[in-house]
DNA sequence: CAAGATACCTCGCCTGTCAAGGTATATTTT
DNA sequence: AAAATATACCTTGACAGGCGAGGTATCTTG
């Protein structure tokens, strides 16, 4: 059984950007990998993932360009903004401080 | 700061689930002991605990009584049924994993 | 008597997820 | 050569959960 999407809301920007933190990618590459990471696991679908994208876009977290692949289907990149590190590492926090709490309601 | 709410869904109805596995509740005072418990950095609005309130009833995880307070604000009491304690058992292991695979994630 | 705490509730908006649909190219299989 | 699969992108509209804003009623304290 593959992960409840309400768990995962809330982190899917921030897993967005902790893929993008390391290289700038794009979307296939980046479902791909999570869901190798996870073993199909977590799996972002299609939908949610481009409008993860416009959202991260939108508020500047995430730059955008076209791939200058000469084969194959085009690849639009994404690339982390200096804002964008900043809030991941926000999130990271966050999400550190959210686990603890919500542990510690869990008998 | 606290809690983004999207950090916490997908565990609401599992942390009123933790509270009423040690006793009976009602919703105020649920409310008050996450809050004491976190110090204040959890906290159920009380449109979402009582829509959960109602979620859980429909799905039959916890049954439903009115105290007999002869004075002050009358309560209503919520009880977790057998059910209510199995889902309270997958759901946290359901958080166990996701929390294993989200961190996974976060470099 | 006013204010605040206790205790319950509903309505309607907002946001994120996602099923379903679409486009286009390259490779592999039949 | 045609069909199937993989790569790669995208939009629309429905749905569910959270919650702001509003409400009711009782009790205690200043």
């Amino acid at each position: 059984m593959s992960i409840a999407s309400d768990l995962l809301r809330g982190n899917t920007d921030t897993i967005i950007l902790a893929s993008l933190s390391e290289r700038d990618s794009y979307g296939y590459l980046i479902n791909k990998e999570i869901m190798a990471k996870t073993e199909a696991q977590i799996e972002l679908k299609d939908a949610t993932l481009y409008s993860a994208f416009r959202r991260l876009e939108k508020d500047g977290l995430v730059s955008t360009y076209w791939g200058d692949e000469e084969v194959g289907a085009r690849r639009r990149y994404y690339s982390i903004t200096d804002k964008g590190r900043e809030v991941y590492e926000q999130n990271k926090a966050e999400w550190q401080k959210a686990k603890a709490m919500i542990d510690s309601l869990l008998v």
